[in-house]
DNA sequence: TATATATCCTACATGCCCGATAGGCTAAAT
DNA sequence: ATTTAGCCTATCGGGCATGTAGGATATATA
């Protein structure tokens, strides 16, 4: 399951994507624009800059801005961030493996095997979608959709 | 995150699907020899005999045995048996669509589109795992794996 | 029929974590 | 100096996952 901070995480580094480049975008403007909580985004954000994702600068015009090109950030990198390894169980996951203390021994264990195999393809997912990539997507799908 | 409900589950199912066919597995053993504590495993037994994937023999010489041919048995519905829907938002799942309240517009959302992604990779690999295609991969590993 | 065995079922405890809020501090622009 | 906007820590409430307790029910065996 996806973390509520994820997924405003994400939102509202598509709307960063989507403005202006190093013109910053105040958190009262993305929460209010995407029914997140201010202060709950506010949490998210600094997190996100403390994280070398994003960029800020304090005081009037102030605000945030993406830290590098929305091409080279990766859905992964956010998710993890906020909601840990991608794998379902930790002696499945490559970037925070640990042990289970109940298994004997790994390499005969199935849930390993199988959860191995789900975290390589969610991992395949999340760490190949860009916040470009994704816009991208979004804008082919919405170009073909039907109108509401 | 996997829950242990649903890890002790695949566990069990697996040692049932090794076991023989029509030889009934009692609660006790099966907990011993993958150390799950015995009351939680009984629910957790009980909980699949309900959903039609095992059935149970009651006292002397009882206890459970698989309801239908292991490789007929999918990991998928014994995820979503006790964890809910595979997809990482409620909607982006295709058995159990809910759509955002704060989603104004479905088709133009990266995180929808995204998440869709995630659901439709994690569902391709526990769809199409059974306890037997499981069970056979185990054994192939372990056949290749260097001794303890 | 009596006893032992093993599942059935409901209720409960408990601890952790997610989502969200409060409130003061700091830096920058005007 | 004042206003603006981000920075940061603490806290809180409620829900859920994990696990436990204890009695009811069904079945095999003697």
């Amino acid at each position: 399951m996806l973390s509520k901070k994820a997924k405003y995480a994400i939102k509202a580094l598509l709307a960063l994507a989507d403005h202006e480049r190093d013109e910053p975008m105040r958190i009262a403007d993305l929460a209010r624009e995407h029914q997140i909580p201010p202060k709950f985004l506010e949490l998210i954000l600094l997190g996100l800059k403390n994280n070398g994702i994003l960029q800020s600068r304090k005081g009037r015009g102030g605000g945030y801005l993406l830290a590098r090109d929305p091409a080279h950030i990766y859905l992964g990198q956010i998710v993890r961030m906020f909601d840990g390894p991608l794998a379902p169980v930790p002696c499945a996951s490559q970037t925070a493996y640990v042990p289970c203390a109940d298994c004997r021994n790994e390499a005969v264990c199935g849930v390993h095997l199988a959860m191995k195999e789900v975290r390589d393809a969610t991992a395949k997912v999340l760490d190949g979608t860009s916040l470009a990539s994704l816009r991208h997507k979004v804008e082919l799908v919405s170009s073909t959709a039907l109108p509401l």
